[in-house]
DNA sequence: TCAATTAGTTATTCGACATAACCATAATCC
DNA sequence: GGATTATGGTTATGTCGAATAACTAATTGA
């Protein structure tokens, strides 16, 4: 099957390169039961601790009827902890449980090694130019 | 909002790129009315004739079911022609149609240029790094 | 020859993502 | 300072892409 067409298009490299790296974040992730859009989440209160649903749904490009439930799944699994915003009595600040600081600590170790095992076939470098050059594309 | 986690990770950075890359793709194929799928399974028709449906779903990792839906409307749309397969009685060859060959062959080409388009940050060096690179991950 | 496999199809389900409408609070601006 | 507009969050619902189960017809191969 002759594909030399679409493979020279960037839009078709990457997502079929995404959609590779994605499943094998699957089979790496089934255990925290974290798909990756929940991982993402998490990283981000983790490193953002006190940000708000609204701050979290611009970074990732969800909507905000979405993010409740994800955010209510989370509370529900003790993972995430709600606060009144200290100045907008609108927001709520997000923060992790010690449980979900322990869940994302471990994930995010999971979730690197993930990505090395999905590209082995590159080097070091090419990983960072590889980096670099999709952020050039979407940021 | 600190994502410098989560922008080390290859996964994301490819998915977050392969979605802004895909969102100009819509843009710019409105006219054709034909969506990433349709124009994969259309390029791969035209670059293949006689092909089955199932050489289709191997290549673009498309259930079968699925692709009978698409094939029905490319038939409807009188851009594919079914004919039987001269070896394999279960099998039907795909082609396109005249219409249906002058729609992708300009669709190809807007295709070209809507990626350049939401690449216009590289170089040309940088596109075909970044295709070789991207192709080293999921082929 | 007959069991196992494969190409294609139908009907259905699941899940990601989007829309519309709403409440409570904040910010804006006469 | 009070009316208006905008914003954070929520509920309910709808849409669309992708996956599953079950089936028919034809081929393969032990």
């Amino acid at each position: 099957m002759d594909a030399a067409f679409l493979q020279s298009l960037l839009g078709y490299n990457a997502r079929r390169a995404s959609l590779a790296i994605i499943e094998q974040f699957h089979v790496d992730m089934a255990s925290f039961d974290l798909r990756p859009v929940d991982f993402s989440v998490l990283s981000l209160i983790r490193h953002n601790p006190g940000t708000t649903s609204r701050q979290l749904c611009q970074a990732l490009n969800i909507l905000p009827p979405n993010m409740v439930v994800f955010l209510k799944s989370f509370e529900k699994r003790q993972l995430v902890e709600r606060a009144p915003h200290p100045t907008d009595g609108r927001a709520m600040g997000l923060t992790l449980t010690e449980s979900g600081e322990a869940l994302i600590q471990a994930a995010e170790k999971t979730a690197m090694d993930s990505g090395l095992k999905a590209t082995s076939g590159l080097t070091e470098s090419e990983r960072q130019t590889l980096a670099r050059l999709l952020q050039k594309i979407y940021l």
